[in-house]
DNA sequence: AAAATGAATGTAAACGTTGTCATAAATATG
DNA sequence: CATATTTATGACAACGTTTACATTCATTTT
């Protein structure tokens, strides 16, 4: 790789010159200029992206950080899509941060992070009391928040009317007749986990109906844990007619739950899960989901922290997203 | 963030001091140790990786580039699975590329890993001549391919079984007595499609049937090239009566169709594709498919490239993985 | 014609490390 | 005791940029 002093040197100029160029700076004589651009052509020379974020803070380095829980939920891919949409249209890279909701591996991506001198970062964090991440905001790097925010602390943020969509979910199975609703959830740490056990609960109230706590199952978020859930509700004295799962993966592993068991849906047991795919379509049978808006998450998200990013002072804003029930044919 | 030099100040040595506690040289005062120790514990010291990785490219800066075609595709999000937890494991980062299958940007992602001065690449290539790429490797950038490979190139290399997975697939189909059996592919560029058109024409070759090239559709390895190749094959005169999809989301895409015209799997057209999805069970109906192991293949490509790194002279070595095929109800 | 302006360019410090070399003190060797 | 060796440390250059400041020269202003 060449540098930008063997630039220099071919073109017979000192590397401010070749700076000035390349940084389309004013009062470089047009004669130079050209002998530089020749110069940089002939040496195939590309600027270190490293030195720069070394040498200054102020520039801008172009490295954005992307510090995700589970990489293999459709939604955060879907919201990564959208991020890295937004990034590479402002050259920016990304560090992709899978910590898998684990806080330790978690705790590790953030200081490579840091170390990594990034301009700025879009997390869901682990945990709204993230202290760390707190800390990094708190120091001034740009933050977004993604999906869960964080207490006390003022920061970007773009989510989405958990509670809304999980009211429109269980308001309709109501409607629909089903009469014991189950709610397989993810894990409690999680903001909207329990964002989402609210709409349920107030939905079961608005209609008139008593909440049952054996009913509530909180676990890890995984797949595997929609599988296991389903089993314990399914094997009750008196099973649900009707589940509400708190996201895709917890759907997934459910309706393999209720397939491996033989039961007919939506006639033995309905389902409604929280995420939508674009297949769900082509699952059996077609599945009734409440959609949240991932790639558009994403992109708000991405453009929040660039634009924070040209403007540290700027006061947080949080938005917040609508969600739609999608009806199909589980419920 | 406080550098190396507050520290040394802090703890009244020089960097030099400093750096050699940081990396566990021998030669240093067990006294000294301790006072630096501290000093960096005070100050909540954490080394700038960006400095490390401009001041040496002989140590490792532990950042590593992905490059994939389509993070949509779940067979890539597995593998960039099975890549990040090797790549945690040594502590290193990685800046992940999605070009969507898009060679400009490709190209530009390109240029921004050999920018950022990364250690190694994980790469699935738009295409077999990839120019840059090929001199990225003859350049001495450690580089390993995955899903595909570069022509007149020794790069390391993990794929699968292409041709024997469409096999299994085609001359199950045909063992079940189909008859008129379609192959929607992908991109004709990518190799994987030509190897898996190989296979089917083996297949139907080897169980004495014609080939029969209306077929026989290319698309852009999306899923919408497989809602309208679909369409467009059952639209034929004679339509197949069984489909052959040449990867996830063509598959998604030919369900969605099948399902749209009110068809009946596999009673009015049966279904195999190329890449299995854990929750492939739960489609309607269980999809029979052909299954590779995306996540090990991320975690081999990973140690390839982490032994790579430390020994670049090695020679390249080509992994090919097994596939099988699992069958379930759409066949 | 001297002074002031402005354009074009160069010099050098800085960013935070690593690593080579030099130096000083302590210890071992003869 | 003189010399050689080892141990512990510091000084400083280098990586590839950006940028504040200095310099040179041509042009304008008085």
């Amino acid at each position: 790789m060449a540098s930008m002093n063997e630039v220099a040197k071919k073109a017979g100029v000192s590397v401010a010159t070749v700076s000035r160029v390349l940084n389309n700076s004013t009062n470089v004589n047009d004669e130079t200029r050209a002998r530089i651009l020749k110069a940089i052509k002939a040496l195939n020379y590309q600027p270190s992206r490293v030195a720069k974020r070394l040498r200054s803070k102020s520039v801008s380095s172009n490295l954005l950080g992307v510090l995700i829980p589970d990489i293999e939920n459709p939604f955060y891919v879907d919201v990564l899509r959208g991020i890295e949409d937004v990034a590479y249209n402002h050259n920016y890279a990304i560090i992709m941060c899978n910590f898998g909701q684990d806080e330790k591996k978690e705790k590790l991506y953030l200081e490579i992070l840091q170390s990594e001198s990034i301009d700025g970062l879009i997390a869901a964090p682990a945990s709204e009391d993230d202290l760390q991440l707190k800390k990094m905001v708190s120091d001034g790097l740009p933050v977004v928040c993604v999906d869960r925010g964080l207490s006390n602390t003022e920061v970007d943020l773009v989510l989405v009317n958990n509670e809304r969509g999980a009211y429109l979910a269980v308001d309709h199975l109501i409607k629909r007749g089903y009469k014991r609703i189950a709610y397989i959830a993810g894990m409690q740490s999680i903001p909207s986990s329990r964002y989402r056990e609210m709409g349920y609960k107030k939905a079961l109230e608005d209609n008139g109906m008593t909440f049952d706590e054996t009913l509530v199952r909180f676990g890890n978020s995984k797949h595997q844990s929609g599988v296991e859930l389903c089993r314990e509700l399914l094997s009750l004295p008196e099973p649900p007619d009707a589940v509400f799962t708190g996201n895709n993966l917890i759907t997934l592993g459910a309706l393999e739950t209720i397939h491996s068991q033989g039961l007919k849906i939506p006639g033995d047991i309905a389902i409604v899960g929280f995420d939508d795919m674009y297949w769900a379509s082509s699952l059996n049978p077609p599945l009734t989901a409440v959609r949240q808006p991932a790639i558009e998450i994403g992109r708000r998200a991405g453009e929040l922290l660039i634009q924070r990013i040209s403007d540290t002072k700027r006061a947080p804003i949080q938005m917040m997203l609508n969600v739609e029930l999608i009806e199909r044919s589980s419920t």
